[in-house]
DNA sequence: ACTACTTTGTATGACTTGTGTACAAAAGTG
DNA sequence: CACTTTTGTACACAAGTCATACAAAGTAGT
């Protein structure tokens, strides 16, 4: 029951069913390879000779390649699987400490990865982006394709604009910039979001099933990443995912971004977390962080549990207020907390149970399935899911 | 950027090109209509001689008819437009008070409509409704296709579930029983997904042209509609939309349906208004209900305004959230509250001025556009939208 | 070793659909 | 009344899938 943007919309064309059935096939390929032409017909229902004059495009297009496979009483099939012997995207996590760089293949494996810290001066951090870009782009012999970009801020997937608070970086050309130093296209997107489209696309087999879930990074702020109906949600000018200001009481422990003390933010974030743990253990040394507070909480130390836990209660409330809201099939939490996950997941799960009204179908809550960097994958995946998207009609 | 959905996703056929283009047509006649072929050749880039053998079929399905138009300097054109000339869909909009029937034609225009009281008992209900829609049925010479019931409750579209909780009927066969009376299929959703439809297909043209918006549907409780690129979010189980159970603060003037002074309907719900209008005059009469305090409030009457007022600004933290977490390009205010919208405007968007951290870009906040009943135009639209929907595709 | 069977992948003509060009129809213009 | 403009239709052609036939390459039984 979707109703066509008439602006947007393009008539199918003769070589329209081509490009539908073309997406089809390599995502067979992706998710159930290595399959062979037969099987890819049996489930499409398309003929296998259809699905060969496909399969001839994407070998020349060097998407997929070929691997012999057993019989099962017949003649043996080929397989077809992803070529991954070439390195395609390259990916750049611009956080507020540190920027992670890597090379990925097809299917999203990292293929050589780089590091180096994030400099407040924007020029600076430019500067070093496209050292490392191009030390990247040489250490392989394939062509890359593209170059995505996650950060922790604001970006108008239109226009794009874009603001990092952290930083006070406003419509800073760094696409610009990386396309006219490597020749290469460039996406940016929010970090959130970027991890968001890298679970649905590369996280563990539950998550890659659901088309509808919500990613909540907790980082400095609060930002979620949502995803409806297998694409990410990215709102007016890019502003969607901004549920780390949602009101959900008063008096929080430290101010969101602006200076509020009703925000989600203000409540979970890992600076609400830093403060209450200064607060239990009457500590104000500014040596301590939150990734120390992590690690004390992981050896048993009392006051950092209890301020994890403390967090992970606020964690809930606003889980729960989306779970009501949106009745996702799943919310994912990501960034540095995942490390402390077992620490913190029961208090959360309890707070959001508390927290639902009605008897909902309890919805999964589970910790990011994408290592210690969701956003690293979430900049490969601007590049990677751009190939395997659905092709646009009406 | 959408994943496709291979267990869902149909191959693309020789005809489902023409699927395509023909709801793209079709449109066209709906959104520009009356206009030429050779104006829809333009706008779409298809050939008139294209044009011209999808018309042919849209007016065998009798979907479309011919006038004859004006020239401009050549041949005159035959203009098309949608067939209005029969009734088409039968809409039901099944309320806590009264419930509401019409029938309408392909453009949403209500031909006939009859009203009667809802009783609680689910039997009772149900028989008048056959017998009402067999009265609207006998009324016209056409051919109805569908049945569209909107009710305040939760409906699971996948499983036809349902739970209704002001009359606490759960699982009742409305759709079997009313489509075993009139051999027609009938679809049923909840009334804020409904009146978020309605909007959607029928809406003014500033909401037409916009395809992610909210509307917040105030009456008993709050609920809200989701629409998100041209098509309403109905997540898992169809339970989302329960924004109205999301967690704002705390002290709230009534208890939500399970018992909560912290969700946003226990503070912004015609309950919650009527709750502030008793305290403020200290009367306590059952024989006033919100409809009484609404024309207290349009007469001038101090406390019936104050008590609106404050409902708005409760209104508008929520609406506040919506906006950070969803970035809507517009949200709209629904339900009998509609009525009294020039009272609380102000207080509504005041709140949600303060409410939200950054400095977003103003969001505009809109009384709903469908009258007194969106949710009998959202019945209705159940039907309706269904014709004009986009083809199915991967 | 030979035959029968199974399964996979390819080749070929028929059908559907849009394209592009030509053309007829029906007005206005001078 | 001839010329121009615009609309709608007719027909050969190209792209794509379908259905069927067939070749290729195995296993299983005798």
């Amino acid at each position: 029951m979707r109703r066509i943007d008439l602006k947007k919309a393009n008539a199918a064309r003769s070589n329209t069913i081509r490009d539908i059935n073309r997406q089809i096939v390599l995502n067979y390929v992706r998710e159930m390879g290595p399959i062979s032409r037969a099987d890819i017909a049996r489930e499409t229902a398309l003929q296998r000779s259809t699905i060969s004059l496909i399969v001839d495009e994407l070998r020349v297009d060097k998407l997929i390649e070929e691997v012999s496979g057993e019989s099962t009483g017949g003649r043996p099939p080929s397989l077809l699987s992803l070529r991954t012997v070439d390195a395609v995207a390259l990916g750049v996590d611009l956080g507020t400490v540190k920027t992670v760089m890597a090379s990925s293949d097809l299917a999203g494996r990292v293929l050589e990865q780089e590091e180096f810290p994030t400099d407040a001066d924007i020029n600076k951090t430019l500067a070093k982006i496209v050292g490392c870009a191009q030390r990247l782009i040489g250490k392989t012999s394939s062509a890359i394709e593209g170059i995505g970009i996650s950060l922790p801020g604001v970006v108008d997937p239109e226009t794009g604009n874009l603001y990092v608070p952290h930083f006070n970086w406003r419509n800073v050309p760094i696409a610009e910039t990386l396309t006219r130093a490597t020749s290469l296209p460039v996406s940016i997107d929010n970090d959130a979001n970027a991890a968001a489209l890298a679970e649905l696309w590369f996280g563990r087999p539950e998550i890659r099933e659901v088309r509808d879930f919500i990613l909540v990074l907790v980082e400095e702020g609060v930002g979620t990443g949502i995803v409806f109906d297998g694409q990410v949600y990215r709102g007016e000018g890019g502003t969607a995912g901004e549920f780390g200001h949602m009101t959900i009481g008063s008096g929080a422990p430290v101010e969101c971004a602006v200076g509020s003390r009703e925000c989600w933010e203000a409540f979970a974030s890992e600076r609400a977390a830093l403060a209450r743990y200064q607060k239990l253990s009457r500590s104000n040394g500014s040596d301590i962080n939150f990734a120390t507070v992590m690690d004390l909480a992981l050896k048993g130390e009392r006051n950092a549990r209890a301020a994890l836990k403390e967090t992970a209660r606020y964690l809930g409330i606003g889980i729960a207020n989306l779970i009501q809201g949106l009745a996702p099939e799943a919310v994912i939490v990501g960034g540095p907390i995942a490390r402390v996950w077992p620490v913190i997941v029961d208090d959360l799960k309890a707070s959001v149970d508390s927290s639902i009204c009605r008897g909902f179908p309890s919805t999964p809550i589970l910790d990011s399935t994408l290592g210690a960097e969701p956003t690293l994958m979430g900049a490969l995946s601007l590049v990677l899911a751009s190939k395997f998207a659905s092709a646009p009609v009406a």
